[in-house]
DNA sequence: TAGATTGTTAATCGATTAACAATC
DNA sequence: TAGATTGTTAATCGATTAACAATC
């Protein structure tokens, strides 16, 4: 893996393989193999080997991996067996959503506080994590030293908002709103938007419905 | 574009160059060109050009595409301008999400139901649309022909959901569950996950802090 | 041993980018 | 006219798939 660049579409596919992976376990697996992970997921073969290859894990010629270790390879890949603090800012349906989430834990993240502007909002707490007004980001960013910040606040606020972060220390923002932020370049920014994948569903809906 | 196999990642990157349209269109801009959208948008210009033919939009040379135009163009060629009907099964937080959002009607999406099991909410309204009980999806969906499901129950539930939604005649399934739903060939599935995402940003900001 | 698997190298395929002619 | 743009064809690049040697 030393000097290979990991394509983003490998890191992609990574949870995939994990989430069956985690199945198999759950079910007592021991053992897989890449063509059996191939069948089921409907993944090239020669595909599976590639992208577990870029995890550094090696397989056994006829025997193929032990799912434990195959979970944690993709999971230290990933970052996932350390814990980041995040800070989510925007409490609405959708980080609402978020906060009641119990599977961050699992994959690396964790929420230690939110921010929003409404009074009604602010002071409670939600699953365990306190709700601050946004005038204390900054200063509780400095404190905790966060790294990543999760927005999902409304489009209007998001860049003010992102803004606020980086000055709070946060390198990596997760966008889950339909604003392209403009940030400093060194800044790690990746975007979750529903509308690529509305756009493929209906155009195949509307496909279906000509024939 | 007859005959011509549209791509997955055209079709992905569409909605970006309309929510950019969009936001032209309120600025009162009336013309664009290819080159200026690939400046903004970080997208190379012949890239932008190619996905706009394959709507079947065409612009003026020395002149550009009209603002208006290009935008009915891509929704035309997604069929965001017609509404689909649709369902969604599942009133958790992601699915309160999705029906508290107002964008729908503008990408041809009309959530007509929702239907759930918890009786506390069977038999309330969110934002004009009831909720009913799942009992009721096939019944339904039979006499109102829906066609479009969206998917937001937990993961156990998800799979036998899925069924019954094909039973009440649905057609594509948006699925925002991590499971991998078994269902017959010729049923449109369109999977939302925020995992790959998650694995591009956790890898980075790994890749960060090693520095 | 034969079969099943890993892992690597080569070939193919498709998407992106470059080059350029056409034009209002 | 010169410049800016569209739209097309060719070249490049990268991702996927095929072929095959190595091995427990």
């Amino acid at each position: 893996m030393q000097g290979v660049k990991i394509s983003e579409l490998t890191l992609r596919r990574l949870p995939k393989y994990r989430q069956y992976l985690i199945k198999l376990r759950k079910e007592g697996v021991e053992y897989t193999s890449a063509s059996e992970i191939s069948r089921v997921l409907d993944v090239h073969h020669t595909q599976v080997r590639k992208d577990l290859q870029a995890t550094g894990v090696r397989g056994i010629p006829k025997v193929g991996h032990r799912v434990e270790d195959l979970i944690k390879g993709i999971e230290e890949f990933l970052n996932w067996n350390n814990t980041s603090d995040a800070f989510l800012v925007g409490v609405g349906h959708i980080g609402r959503a978020l906060l009641n989430y119990e599977g961050f834990g699992r994959v690396g993240i964790k929420i230690v506080a939110a921010f929003d502007i409404n009074p009604e909002i602010t002071g409670t707490t939600i699953l365990e994590t306190p709700v601050f007004d946004l005038s204390k980001l900054i200063d509780l960013g400095n404190r905790l030293h966060t790294r990543v910040g999760i927005l999902t606040t409304s489009p209007s606020a998001a860049q003010d908002v992102a803004v606020k972060m980086v000055e709070a220390g946060i390198i990596a923002i997760w966008n889950f709103t339909p604003v392209k932020l403009e940030l400093s370049e060194n800044i790690i920014v990746e975007n979750v938007n529903i509308y690529p994948s509305l756009a493929v569903l209906s155009h195949r809906v509307a496909e279906y419905l000509k024939k």
